[in-house]
Parts: structure tokens; sequence; C-alpha cells
DNA sequence: CATCTATAACCGTTTAAGCGGTTATAGACA
DNA sequence: TGTCTATAACCGCTTAAACGGTTATAGATG
């Protein structure tokens, strides 16, 4: 039950909802791009993916200056049935839009890099 | 996604799944079987089930003095989605125990009443 | 009406989350 | 080595949760 609990803490937030259906579509991601779609600050982003990095649903993977995301190899039975839960009932019209936010996003970033 | 992380909220306490459990399995409880059951102050199990209440998660009905909770008719998509999928995963031994002690309960309530 | 019971609502306190700003670290690269 | 970049870790502050104890309310019962 602990556990359990622990897994919807996790999820019982906007932003960490927000970053693990943008990481659930798209395989993987790194901070910056979080941090850009989701409008929130850099330290915000890295406290959220830390958060869900501990609970055991993200892992994350360093290359070179990026850390990238992605959903964990290790979920436990419990948190694969409430990811694969959630993942079903997100905002899909909320979704969409972050997406082509990030698509645009992606395409400026490998023109002018990571920066503004 | 606001709703959704509040949903998620609503279970992110292991006292509110426990309840929650404990309603699913019998369809529907009072108060003072889940103050007992869980061990827990009255004004606990009063906050916490309004807290469900007023996420909609759960409908009360007032019968003379007791008031018994279930799952509520309304629930949205997202909310059934959430609900199912954390019903498949609660811990059974302990939803076990919890219901073995519930037995027990409310055979020495229909004997004694709800006081001790 | 007076009293008793089950529950809700309230209150003051403690604990935990979340936040932005700042500093530290790890790796790239001149 | 010095500097730049992406990210993590830290800090002080603010807000929100949760708690137990107490009081209020609704309905039962004498």
């Amino acid at each position: 039950m602990r556990d359990l609990a622990q897994t919807f803490k996790a999820l019982a937030d906007e932003t960490r909802l927000a970053m693990l259906a943008l990481i659930l579509a798209r395989g993987e991601l790194c901070v910056c791009d979080l941090t850009e779609v989701l409008s929130i600050t850099q330290s915000k982003a890295s406290r959220h993916l830390r958060y869900l990095k501990n609970t055991g649903l993200l892992d994350d993977r360093r290359d070179g200056l990026w850390v990238h995301y992605r959903v964990a190899k290790g979920l436990t039975r419990e948190q694969r049935a409430i990811v694969t839960a959630a993942r079903r009932t997100f905002d899909r019209p909320r979704l969409g839009g972050l997406e082509r936010k990030l698509d645009a996003w992606l395409k400026r970033k490998s023109r002018e890099g990571c920066k503004p």
C-alpha cells in the first residue's frame, strides 16, 4: 500500500504528469526540451525529474552535456498498471498542443542550439 | 490534466487508499467501520472521506445516525480508469487482513453496537 | 425537551511540497 | 587550463496537507 500511494503521489502533480505524457509519447527527452516545452524554470524541471526518478518511474542517461530521461525499465507490476492507465487518460488536445510545441522547439534547437 | 492530477492526489495517501479498497470490496461502509478497522481517529476518517467525496470519488448516504460511503455513480472516464487500475493493484494480503478485521468488527458491532 | 450517538466542521500546530534564485558539478571545447 | 553549457544540488521561503483535540449538528431515543 505504501508503494502504491507513493506512485500515485508521483503522478499527483500537473508538471510531472505532463512530463510523463511527453516522455511516453516520445520515448526519451532531455531536460532542456521539457523545460522549454512546459515553460518552466530549469530548477523546477530538474526537481520534478528527480522526483520521478527516485520513485522509480524514470531512468536517466547522460550523453555528453545532456541528460535524457525515459520511462524506467524496471517498473513494478503496480507501477506498470498505473502508468498504463494514466497514459490512456491523458488529455489528448493538451498533449497534442505540447507535442506541436515540442516539434517546433526541436527544430529550432537543431538549428540554434539549446539556448533561448 | 488538472483533474487527472487531482484524482491521483486523492489516491496518494495510504489511508484514503485503504478506505477505497475496503469500500470497493464491500460496496458500502459507514464511517465507524472505517474508523475501527483502520484504527484511526474519527476526525481523521471524516476528513479523508470528505476529501474523497469532494474529489467526486465517493458518494455518501445518510441512514439515521449513520453515514454510508460508496463509490460514486458519476465517475468521470478518467476516474473510472484510474480507480479500476488501482483496484487491480491493491495489496492482496493486506486487504485480506483488513477484511477479516472488518468481519470481526461487524459481528461485534451487531451485538454490542458501534461503541468501542 | 433532555440526552445520547454518529458524524461533520473547526482550530492550532506540525510536517511536507513546491517554488525561484543561486551555487556546484560534469563534460565539451578553445 | 580557462571558459562555456547543461544539469543537479542547495537554500530560504511560501503554501498546502495532515493530524489530534474540540466543538457543532442531525437524528434517535427516553
